[in-house]
DNA sequence: AATGAATGAGATTTCATTCAT
DNA sequence: AATGAATGAAATCTCATTCAT
């Protein structure tokens, strides 16, 4: 045997990577300060990654992305399905970030911190614009229905892409500086409500109608 | 041996830097490409700034970000001090950014990204969330007089910051993808009034009581 | 301008890749040797080549493999192509290796060593191995006009190419070893006499013809 | 723990070592394949072998490079000193390499192919070079008894060297690329009928005897 | 004795900074 | 003042060698 089992020193590598990669970003962090901290030597890091990037895919697997993804996705459709957000579950209404979604975010902070804000230099360097762009075009369908009058603009498309991504930031750095659970969500409840009153209120302005009685997700 | 006025290549080298800090950053920026951009030589920078952080600070000296952060305390406390929003000039009426600010960030857009969104490895690094933190505190101060009730917790204030936050990398994204004026200034007003709908529609659920029916800073 | 001309040091990196490159091997030479026998830095190798590989094709550009191909081709079938050797030109008699491609081999040792005997690790690792097939076939072509009777086998497939690829190595080693021009001339004719009198011999006793009289150990 | 004999495992790790050795050379063998290719692992070579170059020296010791320096004259002396080619015996005759130290070439192919070959980088790097020249001057004495108007010239020594150089890395390449017996064995005389009937070739030509009627190209 | 994880020296490559011209 | 070649420190990665188990 071996003087420390493997799987111990490969998920020490693995959670220095992580914590190193969410607080300076891919491309700023050493892969020898990875190692300091994990309490092995550099060359070691390569007996069980090949090499940095290998590394990031074990931190962030593409699956995770997907997920991420998907989750969102189908909030945004259970949420702009329901006829009236009245007919949706008490504690599901007004949340695009809840059920799986919201597990996942507060149980692997790091990678999401990761994908929506430190992944410069990695494959996921665009994810977090081009998510963005995705879920303007998800949420525009759904705010049509209920403000049909909403213009399009260039101005506006940028906006509400920023405001999302914006948005999702704000859920990163939220599950990475609040180490505790209920603060965590509860942040994210506040992150939440904020985006979808700024939501309504912008839809509402530009529909030069009333502010509607039920908010977009 | 040229004659060429100094400043005019010092402008050129400061104009060049400020181009490629706020496209890539500071640390993925050479001085070899600011230098190239800049029309001269590597060497030749170093007869104008000390090295690669004395650059930084010619493209971005302390006063810029010392006035960013006045102009928007000043702009908080202008809104903030209004009894009733009805008492703003017209065209400042919730704009957090207008007037003096508003300009700033048009004229000197490259600045204001590199500030708000490409510190990373500078002095600045902090910048954003620290300004977001402050943001934060005169808001709150605001808001409690028009919602007396409005509760402490550190998830309310993280989750204020971060929205502060999103909200100014928002106004930076716009100046940086949005090169028409215009359009800037429009997609500025709309992350504007998301912002303020938002906080409006956070304060008032924390608050318990019906939306107010003028919106916060 | 700079402090050398760049052309210059140019030129002494490549001479003395190519030196050591021939000496030692490509794999086995480094980017830190070469550097110090061009009397600079290794840092400012890279300002003249991308990197090791780049280096390599500048001391060796595939054009020059090819045209030690085309030329031996050329060679072979001017040799082949005469009913007799006799009617050949006096001082093409015989030799593979004359006239321009002598030339070149003389005016450009290195790369012919590096070519033939030194490419371990580049992308001409296998040409002398390919190039000695490609010899053999063709040389097979004009051997059976002479010799109808000469089987095929495998030993015979694999003896006549390591022969051709030993010729070509040794041309290569007298490039290298005998510095003065008509020094290498005669060692090359001395080879191709050796190299065409035991094809001959080959040739011969394969075909049951007699064993000519006089045999060297 | 296990109480496998330990020369049973040694003898696993010197093949393994030879194998690789003469497949990639010494330089371009790790230690590691070295281990996994004996079914043991990196550290147990270490307990069997102070380092890499002892395992080198285990798979070629200096006593192996001395029989074949040993045989190898006794052959040439031998053949050197029947006063007439066809006094020797049937089946020696023109062949440098038969007998002994044929078998020995057949039965260890590795270490000559090593030794021949692939010794870049260890003690035997020059062995090749020096033994063709240790060749040439026990080949020339005996030329000279039949030529006796063979001339001395740097480029017949340097000539003669590289033709003797070639025909023992023709040797060891056959031995290598042919793991059939009797077709390795073929293929050996094949090269040596090459090789001699070059020499005789040269040494006539040298000796202003007439050229012979056939030339290969 | 055996394992394979761990180490550290050295190779390639990049880049801020210096320096000869 | 201007140039860009030159330098050297640091980053990624490899591998011979050591060491804890």
């Amino acid at each position: 045997m071996a003087q420390v089992p493997k799987e111990h020193v490969r998920r020490r590598i693995v959670a220095a990577a992580a914590h190193l990669f969410a607080a300076r970003g891919y491309a700023a962090t050493t892969v020898a300060s990875v190692a300091a901290r994990a309490g092995t030597s550099t060359g070691n890091v390569y007996k069980y990654f090949a090499g940095k990037e290998a590394l990031f895919d074990a931190v962030l697997p593409e699956a995770f992305a997907r997920d991420v993804r998907r989750l969102t996705h189908a909030r945004i459709v259970a949420l702009g399905s329901a006829r009236d957000v009245r007919e949706l579950p008490r504690d599901a209404r007004y949340h695009v970030v809840a059920g799986e979604l919201l597990e996942r975010c507060l149980a692997e902070r790091e990678r999401v911190v990761i994908l929506l804000a430190r992944a410069e230099g990695t494959r996921f360097a665009r994810f977090a614009e081009d998510f963005g762009r995705a879920l303007v075009s998800w949420a525009l369908g759904y705010a049509r229905r209920a403000w049909p009058e909403v213009p399009r603009s260039p101005a506006l498309g940028f906006a509400l892409s920023a405001v999302y991504r914006g948005y999702l930031r704000s859920l990163a750095e939220a599950l990475m500086s609040l180490p505790s659970r209920p603060r965590a969500q509860a942040a994210i409840e506040l992150l939440t409500t904020h985006h979808q009153g700024g939501l309504a209120q912008l839809f509402a302005s530009l529909a030069r109608g009333p502010a509607p009685r039920e908010l977009a997700p």
